[in-house]
RNA sequence: GCUGUCGUAGCUCAGUUGGCAGAGCACCUCCUUGGUAAGGAGGAGGUCCUGGGUUCAAAUCCCAGCGACAGCUCCA
């Protein structure tokens, strides 16, 4: 009765099982059964050992050690400690417990109130349900009703029965167990409890929503990491710490860059004197590229009527999300976009086709009240400058347009040191503003810039805006972290919000297609990740100090560290000079504990002979140079915005005669 | 906004059973003038988040508010 069907396995041959085969006995047939291969993977998706086997096609096995094995491996992970919390907690109910990366979590509803002290105790329970060494067994229910029934009768199952009445009605409905222990569960899993194995660790509660919908009960979620070895665990434990010890909140008031007042402006960052260098740094970054690119800069108020979001649209879609005051019993909105001030410019005069494309380039400072509960340092806040920009062009310019913009962006993201860009490509969403001819050309204008220049990107049906299709961009930090930072979205409503309007070639007033993009995104949270990504060390160009001179003694060296000093400013360096009367070796641990890159340090030697000893702040004491070719490096390392520093380590030592020249 | 945890000096954190508010770093002053990551001594610094309650007595216990942090995306 059961079919054949063909399974292709990596080396080329082909094994014919019958349809429904386990995977386990599958695996036999092609002779690949070990110890190590915990399921297989077909057509994409990770099938234990006791699942069967139903459609052909390829068929690889999955092994412990390998991130499929891992899956299986934390899906059953999750599951021992969901058996452990039933046996601690005997009114709990389930909810869901999927594997998510770098471990997995599970929702729970109980009148219990778990708090981080129970982590351990769980711990200790899941390690005797590994001792145990339960077999874990894969049951079917024969239908969905069955399933209820089932479910009923072992657990509490609202949330499982719900689960199981949206299924499709031919759906097959499977049931994992381990010892007293039964869950509802998609799988995969292995095949027993003992190969959960002892690298687990519980991370953290946190409160969670039943589908992740407000309105619906609130739960409560254990997560939890699992690995093959105690050594993975370890390092990624220790991936966690460094991340920790990254982070921008706490770097950034380490090195003086910003702070927050949680008491007077919540979500809004105060920008020190510090943290403001490296910010205008990034601006006059992208001012240079955008001034090559034929761009224009505009600044528009930050309060505007109340009438014209609603002209806009964000009254009715933004509100939420807006600040207001009332003035002269009219309301005016402080600005959460850039884009209606932009089109007020735009409208100013009458644009022919000779303007286009016209690109105006505004660093506008926006407020946008998120909800307390999603603030997080500068990387979401609610007062931040985005570096913005609204092209308008006509609809036959925007393939050259798009094209343009993927590349500045990709040119800026190198730049600044993030080697790892992914694009996504959002098309028309259901519900859209537009007409299907304007949709195709701009997703035909996005998806062939994007194949012109050769981009790798993902394409996500149906993500788009309402009002026009998009290209998002995702970098990866130094820690593998990833951000979604630019974005491109073409808009075909703001200019019929806005009713706005071009001369064209033949005298018809034609209507613009507007093109919204940012590149860094918003300059705090960009500032934010790069803190995360340079650790704090950021590169020489962006650094708010970048040479600290140190004399060796204060009372005898002071007049040279002052010269030395002077002829970095004159260089248009950014330096100070440490003249307290501290000793050498404190200040250098000062300016290395805010991570400047060089320090210039001179005593007798160097200023009889007009050297400097130049300490790098990753590599150490460098050697003596002549003061005018130290100078020279740093401002040249500068100029070309190098993401390393660039005096060489080993230069001659201290008062030689010959020092090495300078490299640039 | 919701759930949980937390809130003590600029920072990191102690503070026992409810009984005089503490340390290290940073800061200021003095001594020290040194050769590549912390020299020594002294001093100043507090609305113990805010408001209410219990108590002879509250940083500590209770209630409320505010704020910070983790999470609320990965759908058996």
């Amino acid at each position: 009765m059961a079919t054949e069907i063909a399974l292709k396995l990596a080396d080329g041959r082909e094994v014919r099982v019958p349809s429904g085969t386990l995977v386990a006995d599958a695996l036999r047939s092609a002779g690949l059964a070990s110890e190590d291969v915990l399921g297989a993977k077909v057509g994409g998706e990770i099938l234990d050992l006791q699942t069967p086997v139903r459609a052909a096609g390829p068929f690889l096995p999955v092994r412990a050690g390998t991130p499929e094995g891992l899956e299986i491996l934390r899906h059953s992970t999750a599951h021992v400690m969901a058996q452990a919390v039933a046996r601690l907690f005997p009114d709990v109910e389930f909810a869901i417990g999927p594997v998510i990366e770098d471990g997995f979590y599970y929702d729970f509803d109980t009148l219990h109130v778990f708090v981080p002290e129970d982590l351990p105790r769980i711990e200790a329970e899941m390690a005797k349900i590994v001792a145990e060494g339960q077999p874990i067994r894969r049951s079917e229910a024969s239908g969905k009703s069955e399933a209820i029934a089932t479910l009923t009768k072992t657990q509490k199952a609202k949330f499982k029965s719900e689960i199981v009445r949206e299924l499709p009605e031919d759906a097959a409905v499977s049931f994992y167990s381990q010892g007293e222990f039964t869950d509802l569960c998609r799988g995969p899993h292995l095949p027993s409890t003992a190969r959960v194995g002892k690298a687990f660790r519980l991370l953290s509660v946190a409160g969670a929503y039943w589908r992740a919908d407000q309105k619906r009960e609130q739960l409560q979620r254990l997560y939890g990491t699992a690995w093959f070895s105690e050594q993975d665990l370890a390092a990624y434990l220790k991936r966690r710490e460094e991340a920790e010890k990254r982070d921008h909140r706490k770097l950034g008031r380490e090195l003086e860059l910003v702070s927050f007042r949680p008491e007077v402006a919540p979500g809004m960052p105060f920008w020190h004197p510090r943290g403001t260098v490296i910010y205008n740094a990034l601006v006059s970054y992208v001012r240079e590229k955008l001034a090559a690119r034929d761009y224009v800069e505009i600044r528009t108020p930050h309060v505007l009527s109340s009438s014209l979001w609603h002209r806009s649209g964000h009254m009715s879609h933004y509100k939420d999300n807006m600040f207001f005051t009332t003035v002269d019993e009219n309301e005016y909105a402080v600005k959460p976009m850039n884009c209606p001030g932009s089109a007020l410019v735009y409208e100013a005069g009458l644009r022919s086709y000779r303007d286009l494309p016209l690109r105006l380039a505004e660093f506008g400072l926006c407020h946008r009240y998120e909800k307390s509960g999603v603030l997080a340092g500068l990387t979401r806040c609610r007062a931040f400058v985005q570096d913005d920009a609204h092209i308008y062009c006509a609809p036959e310019q925007l393939g050259d347009e798009i094209g343009a913009l993927v590349a500045l962006v990709r040119e800026v993201y190198a730049e600044v040191g993030f080697a790892n860009i992914r694009m996504d490509l959002s098309t028309r969403p259901p519900s859209s503003t537009g007409t299907d001819e304007m949709w195709r050309n701009a997703e035909g204008a996005l998806e062939s810039a994007l194949r012109r220049i050769g981009a790798e990107f993902r394409l996500a049906p149906g993500e788009g805006a309402f009002y026009g299709p998009k290209i998002d961009f995702q970098v990866s930090d130094a820690i593998g972290r990833s951000w979604q930072l630019a974005t491109i979205q073409v808009d075909f409503s703001l200019p019929k919000k806005f009713d706005l309007v071009y001369v064209a070639a033949d005298g018809v007033r034609k209507r613009p297609v507007v093109v919204h993009r940012a590149i860094l995104g918003s300059l705090e949270r960009f500032i934010g990740i790069l803190i995360e990504h340079f650790a704090g060390a950021f590169p020489t160009w962006l650094a708010p100090e970048q040479v600290r001179v140190i004399p060796v003694s204060e009372e005898k060296n002071a007049p040279y560290a002052r010269e030395v000093l002077a002829a970095c400013r004159a260089a248009g360096l950014r330096a100070s000079a440490d003249l307290g009367s501290e000793r050498m070796n404190q200040k250098i641990r000062s300016a290395q504990v805010l991570k400047v890159p060089y320090m210039f340090v001179v005593g007798g030697r160097e200023a009889e002979n007009r050297t400097v000893s130049v300490r790098r702040r990753d590599e150490g004491d460098c050697g003596a140079q002549p003061l005018a070719d130290a100078v020279q490096a740093v401002a040249a390392e500068t100029r070309s915005r190098s993401l390393a520093l660039t005096i060489p380590a080993q230069a001659t030592t201290a008062g030689a005669k010959k020092p090495a020249k300078a490299t640039t």
